[in-house]
DNA sequence: ATTTAGCACTCGTTATGTCGGAGTGCTAAC
DNA sequence: GTTAGCACTCCGACATAACGAGTGCTAAAT
């Protein structure tokens, strides 16, 4: 569809631009390196792709900048799989050197490295600790209205909650109820707890716990597990120094929209498994018309686990940034599968 | 030192200024309800206050705005306590108005709160869990490499943090070892588990643990308790909005310190007990220069838990801040000594 | 001795005009 | 098909003018 004369020009405008932020205009063009055509000529070209919809002006006499099409057209078809710097790779690595062994820790080094290594903005989604399988429960009594309920999941999560305690229960009870809980619990996964604690627990609770119904109820609350995986950013500040965000209203609905958690853990969770790239409206989001999404998700095994992703303007580096992804889900979802696919 | 009637004149000054962040001229100061002067009087007056150092002009011909020693002064001489608004003190009191019992949700609902009410940047320190003294510990083995342990305080905080095992050690060595450390750790201040440790459960873990060097070490570990008090944000972009930071670096330089979150930590940390009203350069922070930061410490009995504060620019509305915080800050020390003293 | 009216002056803001530079589209020549 | 040339457009920088809001100062009024 596009002569190679076509995509070489469109190529060298897109490098250009994402580089320097600056309208490619015929002129400058047609002196760089390895196009060996009049400045006439690229005009003409230039013509053509506009028409084509790849291109765009700013104003009627300026020089051309990609438009959404062709930043689409750009990372569907002409990007070539970039070998990342040495630099870069033992950078990520880093994030695995140390011995943690918390998934929570690796997964906020992961935001903060990400961020750092593209000045732009990192989101991570923590693991879905829905799926993650009961290991252990406990109950610590505070005083004698309130107990605190831990679960520990089989990943090393651990998830506490207060609730009230039922009047008149007694330790020798909630010690009774912490064996039968752990004898049936275990290996559960947490988001089918509900179910389990009503079909199987329930019954045996009945024979032995004195204050049953009471106590059934205070169990469903303290068990209730928050659905949403964790959000972590890197990052937050670095879309303010990027020039297409010189205003004042675009940053603060931009930041407005990076505080408000839900709807990030929305426009995060939506995208399924492997790398994704969504480019300024197809964000369906006013406050990131500007801005281009790159998700990368990472597993143990075959189970998807979390989400990687960068916020970065529409002019994003999306070959280095797609690279750098590949790479950092790639190693997470190896380091995480030796880690604990082996309980 | 000043006359009554300079005093009125720049009372108005500054409320004015806080209203609308635009330099007060004489005449518009004339036609104030209450003032019965001629412009050229106000004038004069005006340009004494302004020797006096109270007021600022932002060029020759403008308006005054007070300066920060003019400021300083409103603080600390001009201000009535006022009352709050019977909306502001419901909007308030909602944070308690449901069954929540676990502090960091209490403190976490504050902030969003008072920034809501402020349309400022609320900073809350958590309550500093190194006090808090241990109510039970757990260890929860995941594979044969590595174990959770988890320490319940007293307030119904849940640390925990992974740990590499020492190879060999079996399951009957943790239980004996967790029961030891219940027995001889219960009631100990989580900053003192430390030395707790060292000076009398280490004589008894010897006598019990085979594996004892490593274990000992493995513990120490494992009950490093984060040193700092958590840090919970409120309207993070609240300061967007305001119009003294029309200018994009002013933001990036205040966003960047909001977001780094050990210097806030310091920040906040070094108020002592009361109100305390920071304006502009006191801050001893570029990046603050146009804010001002006014913190009021919460406590339990006579106990000082943590501290809560609010960032604006210098003109702030420090009267109804100053109320708020007060106020809030006794009504959270009330609800948490009635929780947590009773145990 | 204050207070006030009046006036000259200053500065920021907005609108307007000018000019050069970078760019385009189009046409005609190569 | 490619390129040189030219008319045209738009942005940005800069100068200029007009206006409004404000000041400081002086002299008159109270």
């Amino acid at each position: 569809m596009l002569t190679d004369r076509q995509l070489l020009i469109f190529q060298v405008i897109v490098d250009d631009f994402i580089r320097s932020a600056q309208p490619v205009g015929s002129r400058s063009l047609s002196k760089k390196e390895g196009i060996k055509l009049s400045s006439a000529t690229i005009r003409n070209e230039m013509a053509d792709l506009e028409e084509l919809g790849f291109l765009e002006k700013t104003h009627t006499s300026s020089g051309r900048i990609p438009s959404e099409k062709g930043y689409r057209f750009y990372v569907d078809h002409m990007l070539s799989p970039q070998k990342l710097d040495s630099k870069d790779i033992d950078t990520v690595r880093s994030i695995f050197a140390e011995r943690i062994y918390e998934l929570e820790k690796i997964v906020q080094r992961s935001a903060k490295i990400l961020s750092e290594l593209t000045n732009y903005t990192a989101i991570v989604l923590g693991p879905a600790v829905r799926e993650n399988k009961l290991k252990k429960v406990q109950i610590v009594p505070l005083n004698k209205e309130t107990a605190i309920a831990i679960i520990v999941t089989d990943t090393g999560h651990v998830e506490n909650k207060m609730f009230h305690l039922p009047p008149g229960i007694d330790t020798g009870d909630i010690e009774k109820l912490v064996n039968i809980l752990n004898q049936r619990l275990t290996g559960v996964p947490l988001e089918d707890l509900n179910e389990k604690i009503f079909k199987e627990v329930a019954l045996v609770l009945r024979q032995h716990i004195r204050s049953y119904d009471s106590m059934l109820s205070a169990i469903l609350d303290a068990f209730k597990i928050p659905a949403n995986e964790r959000l972590f950013f890197g990052g937050k500040t670095n879309m303010l120094s990027q020039p297409e965000f010189h205003d004042i209203d675009k940053i603060k609905s931009l930041m407005n929209m990076i505080e408000h958690e839900e709807d990030m853990y929305d426009i995060i969770r939506r995208n399924p498994t492997g790398i994704h790239v969504r480019i300024g409206k197809e964000n369906d989001n006013t406050a990131m018309e500007d801005c281009s999404l790159i998700t990368a998700s990472y597993s143990v095994g075959a189970e998807q686990l979390g989400t990687i992703a960068i916020l970065g303007p529409t002019r994003m580096e999306y070959s280095r940034v797609i690279s750098l992804l590949k790479f950092l889900s790639n190693d997470l979802s190896q380091v995480l599968t030796k880690l604990y696919q082996s309980n």
